[in-house]
RNA sequence: GGAGAGGUAGCGAAGUGGCUAAACGCGACUGACUGUAACUCAGUUCCUUAGGGUUCGGCAGUUCGAAUCUGCCCCUCUCCA
């Protein structure tokens, strides 16, 4: 089986360091899995790798759609399951880093989206005025194992739920089931963590740093651009709490401080997916010595490597 | 110095004799996750060896029973001097 490097870990910990480090060193390239530096215009908000960076290794699938677009998974699967194949034809090994918990796994793992048609909002609409209760007999109506994975409350699983049903004459869950739920490569998981509090204090000192980067411009420009749009890539953490400071409702401080919250609650989270989901070797960061980190996790890609 | 308001769990805030280990909100923690995922949703949140134990500023009282009533003390805020 081909070889796949992936770093995960939380927002803020170093994904983008490592990953340069080990690209260089192992003489390939990048393949990015997070789901907000995929967009133009954004720059310091989803702590996007430089240009510089970007020039001296080759980096896939970062900044390659606009605000307007919106970016699903199954595409995502193709373009990046596209670079894959390219880099493995040129004998390297291919470096997947993003926090994107489900966009990784998605790729990664076979998750057969093709065999389903994409999301259609539109017909969708019919179930506008039924509660959430009525929409989760219906789910027990013609899919009940997939119902039982779900809350009543949780609305918009529920409606996919449905949805897989309606377009395309099968369940959810047989869908599901005939999957292998296995990796479709063999794959180092490097997770980057250190202590919870540690972390914290690093995510609030990075948003400071964003802010002292320019930040703020680059959000009143997005928000002057797309105000009243209702993209997808307006809900980056680090854009939407800016949303209430334009409208005058709260002040600069109290934006940038939750923008800081967020982060540590999205840290948190993808902690709980790369934990629960999948096999992570992880690897403690000493934020005085970063190379430390470096070097373990290329002794870990050699043994991986011989394996 | 005088007048008033108030001190409840990490924070905000209900509760004004038993149904109260104490509503609700926030925060925090844990988990789920197959086409919006930086989304959406759920659970836990005084301590506990799970038998109980200790709480509503402090102390003392009233009562079968107190966060709730009484007395004194401490602290905070507003207004007047």
């Amino acid at each position: 089986m081909n070889k796949i490097i992936c770093i995960v870990g939380p927002t803020g910990v170093g994904k983008t360091a490592l990953s340069l480090a080990l690209a260089k060193q192992f003489n390939t390239e990048i393949i990015n899995g997070d789901a907000f530096q995929v967009y133009q215009e954004m720059n310091i908000l989803n702590a996007k790798p430089t240009k510089e960076e970007r020039r001296i290794v080759k980096h896939h699938l970062v900044d390659y759609l606009k605000i307007s677009d919106s970016l699903d998974i199954a595409s995502f699967k193709e373009e990046a399951t596209k670079i894959i194949n390219s880099l493995f034809k040129d004998n390297k090994i291919p470096i997947i880093v993003g926090g994107s918990g489900l966009y990784l796994k998605s790729l990664l793992y076979d998750y057969q989206l093709n065999d389903l048609k994409g999301r259609n909002k539109d017909k969708l609409k019919k179930y506008d005025n039924y509660t959430n209760e009525e929409i989760f007999k219906l789910l027990e109506e013609v899919d009940l194992d997939a119902s039982k994975k779900l809350h009543p409350n949780n609305r918009k699983r529920v409606l996919r739920a449905l949805e897989i049903f309606d377009e395309n004459n099968i369940k959810k869950s047989d869908f599901i089931n005939k999957q292998n739920h296995q990796p479709l490569y063999d794959i180092l998981f490097i997770g980057l963590t250190m202590e919870r509090e540690l972390l914290y204090q690093c995510i609030n000192n990075r948003v400071d740093k964003m802010v002292n980067n320019g930040l703020i411009d680059e959000v009143t420009t997005l928000y002057h651009k797309y105000n009243n749009c209702n993209y997808q890539a307006l809900q980056a953490i680090g854009y939407k709490e800016f949303i209430p400071y334009f409208n005058n409702e709260i002040n600069l401080e109290d934006a940038i401080d939750k923008v800081k919250q967020n982060s540590r609650r999205y840290a948190k989270k993808q902690y709980t997916w790369f934990n629960n989901q999948m096999e992570v070797k992880w690897i403690n960061v000493d934020i005085n010595d970063f190379k430390k980190c470096i070097n373990e996790a290329i002794s870990l890609v050699r043994g991986f490597i011989n394996e």
